[in-house]
DNA sequence: ACAAAAGTGTTGGAGATACACCCATGA
DNA sequence: TCATGGGTGTATCTCCAACACTTTTGT
């Protein structure tokens, strides 16, 4: 068997997390099944596929998340990278590379990234060996493909540990939003309540949060002030 | 020419830092010069080297470390991938490339690991390609080869951010040591001056340090309470 | 007695936490 | 007038930063 000298051995995997204002949720796609496979059952996975060899990884991310989920302008940050050499060895894993990849035997080293989308922007469409893709509860996972279950958990780690040190996110809410919009985000992601006084304390003295001249309208209780997130004023 | 199915096209590259009571080093290889080489000068580079198929990044890292400098037994973390295609393309890059390599124009990502090691307690010792190897200043560098100022810079920022918030770096001292060893070792990493009761009052309320019942002896001056670290106790 | 490093407390400010009630609007 | 989420202040605590003198030892 001659490499395939197009496709390196290097994949990359995302984790996309997706916030639709009441679950963080991640999105999944569900492998198309090997031909004649001995094992029943759907076999889930996280977008991801093998790097080619003239591109750069974080372009790589960019085009296998599009390719897979047909999401496009998402903003993915690297995480880590999983190098064993027995990550990919489950018994469905193996026959599964059988049947989708040229070299199945060789061991593939995956860079993992994230992102943080807002749901209802992005409508993903399964393609390519994806033949489905849904948003799961982050709480309430299936059993996942390779060690992909191991590379979510990091992966919603290193958001969360993001969370808390900068404050990423503001791109995932309207551009005028509310103050218990953006808290709501911050809980969902951090998966914990906060104190409403000092989430405001603590928010409003950022010079990036600007306080506009308007409230909500139509609401059916006071309306709320609405704020807009000002990049070029972050202090990050 | 054949691919080298031998190799993958996956490097590690190594930013071993070193503490030396006064000065934080790294570790530096002076590459073999191409034979015939149009350009002059000595050639400085991180040790780094490919990964087998076969192999872990993690063993890869400790593997390709002990090869080129015959260290030994140096706890590596691993801190950013870097698959810029355009990484390795400067001139006497692609000379040396040529001159080592079997497939000098495949793109090769790199995986950064770095570590803290005190000089005293290793020598490094050049091999392989390394003709040979010194400690550097940080703050005092040559131009690298490839991109490896800028992995360099990100691993130095990796290594601070990790002293900063979990306390590693124990494993540099004697087991038994005195509270101002270790503030000159943080203050060696993190690069400034840190106040002497703050410190104390910060270390010594931590449940790791065991402060024990003997003094220094043989010194010049007021011996210090000698003080070990009991990593079970630990708390990050 | 001297040199050298060890050891020690207090104060002020900043930020985090905990906590409960009134307000403005639309129905 | 009611239901709904919006909006607000205070007390306490912990953490951090700044700062200077006395103690113990060996020579």
């Amino acid at each position: 068997m001659t490499p395939n000298i197009q496709m390196s051995d290097v994949s990359v995997d995302c984790v996309v997390f997706g916030f639709d204002d009441s679950q963080l949720k991640v999105l999944l796609i569900e492998q198309e099944k090997a031909p004649g496979s001995s094992h029943e059952g759907k076999r889930y996975a996280l977008p991801g596929d093998l790097v080619f060899l003239s591109e750069g990884l974080d372009s790589a991310a960019r085009r296998v998340l599009n390719e897979l989920t047909s999401l496009d302008n998402v903003y993915l940050e690297q995480f880590h990278t999983f190098g064993d050499p027995d990550r990919v060895r489950g018994l469905k894993d193996v026959e599964w590379l059988r049947n989708f990849r040229k070299n199945p035997d060789t061991r593939v080293i995956t860079t993992g990234y994230y992102s943080l989308v807002k749901m209802e922007d992005y409508n993903p469409k399964a393609a390519s060996f994806a033949s489905d893709i849904a948003w799961w509860d982050v709480n309430d996972l299936p059993d996942l493909a390779f060690d992909h279950n191991h590379i979510l958990s990091k992966g919603l780690k290193a958001l969360r540990e993001q969370f808390r040190h900068h404050h990423i996110g503001f791109e995932l809410l309207p551009k005028k939003f509310t103050l218990s919009q953006l808290q709501e985000l911050n809980e969902i992601v951090l998966g914990e309540k906060l104190d409403k006084r000092n989430f405001r304390r603590k928010i409003t003295k950022l010079k990036a949060i600007i306080p506009l001249d308007e409230k909500q309208i139509g609401v059916l209780h006071k309306p709320a002030q609405l704020f807009e997130y000002d990049v070029s004023k972050s202090e990050d």
